[in-house]
DNA sequence: ACGGAAGCGGAGCGGGCTCTCCGCTTGGTG
DNA sequence: CACCAAGCGGAGAGCCCGCTCCGCTTCCGT
């Protein structure tokens, strides 16, 4: 992992380029993305401007501070891919990735929100082709209702992570319990099949990256 | 419905009063409530001070603007309650409640948001009863699962609701879907039972109202 | 018709946020 | 050690927001 690109920095700068990592890292994760600059500069104990200097766009400084965790995410995907029993392996990672996002509120956001952009969408690439791989093979054991697609359990993390959210100082493993109950949706069985249709992989992406949510 | 508390308006006062409203309605409903005393101000042709004036806090103008819209969601949960059929009379209910809330992006921020707080807590005494009779009356006739309890029904708002504000723009009708495969969840037969607990009428309370959203 | 109460508009204040700019400091090199 | 590019800090410009305040206008009772 040798720096080299464009010259290297000074081991101040470099010194003060960590310190504003850390410091973001941790005022993210505690309480979300909503972070002014000044703030980090403060936490980190340097000047706006350093911080500026550094990561220009705040998206410049969430891509260096989630670039490992989505890395994460995809490893997380790939695992459960290899599992025997499909259900398990769905369920184990849909479980593990909101596990992550329930202790960094930060890479919540980031993942829910426009931010991740390119980031996600080379993601959702390498994710996409395991989970309906997957999907398909729980199908084929009967785990799984046919009438669902890839689209709707990458609509999951959405639904249950709206109650992650909110419920986070209140009771934070409730997403469990709801998540459960939407996986029990996926089960066969219904009496119906579902309306509508799912998202194509270009509404998807829309869906996740072009919302400006605003809340109140 | 006669005005008379306070001393009535002036006539001029209340035509802009009137005004006020119109355009704020307007304006909420389009673009959600994150919308500037100012903006409202020259939407409705009127000073700023005057829309301070009538509505000294946001709240106020909130709660003019959609008292009547609660009221007839009160009443959409005790017609679903009348109904023969408790399954439908749940789903009907959840159904035409989103549907209002996709109409209307500002009453679906003010049911989900902090704001709505006295109101609709008020609103929520008068629907829990209404939704614990038919959960219970569907559990006896088997068309539930047995270990869902109204605290769940409460959350399946939160659940839908995150998906129909983020595909409004893209597919404005995906929220039937995953509220219909939500719904499937309740349904009897799942294998396992559900983890955790309900949350407690306090808990409910606060994942509604103490929430502070803020996204990216 | 006219006087005073009620209402009006919008300039302006305080505060927060993003981002820039420039005089001073510091690190590394010859 | 001496020099200067690299880096630093933070004051402050520009913007939007919520909200107030007060000189002028309009309504309405007498």
């Amino acid at each position: 992992m040798d720096d080299q690109g464009p010259t290297r920095l000074r081991r101040d700068a470099e010194r003060n380029r960590q310190r504003v990592l850390t410091a973001a890292r941790r005022l993210f994760s505690e309480t979300g993305l909503a972070v002014s600059h000044d703030e980090v500069a403060r936490a980190a104990g340097v000047g706006v401007g350093t911080v500026y200097r550094r990561f220009p766009r705040k998206e410049d400084l969430l891509l260096a501070l989630f670039e490992d965790q989505v890395e994460q995410v995809v490893q997380l995907a790939e695992t459960a891919g290899a599992r025997a029993d499909p259900w398990r392996g769905l369920t184990t990672f849909l479980e593990a990735m909101l596990q992550m996002q329930a202790e960094d509120r930060g890479l919540h956001e980031y993942l829910l929100g426009p931010q991740a952009a390119s980031l996600a969408v080379r993601a959702t690439e390498r994710i996409s082709p395991v989970v309906g791989d997957l999907l398909s093979r729980a199908k084929e054991l009967g785990q799984v209702r046919a009438d669902v697609e890839v689209a709707d359990v990458a609509l999951v993390p959405v639904l249950v992570g709206a109650v992650l959210d909110r419920a986070r100082g209140v009771a934070p493993d409730q997403w469990r319990r709801v998540l459960a109950l939407v996986m029990d949706g996926f089960r066969p069985g219904a009496d119906g099949s579902l309306p509508g249709q799912p998202l194509d992989p270009g509404q998807l992406e829309q869906v996740f990256t072009h919302w400006k949510g605003r809340p109140a």
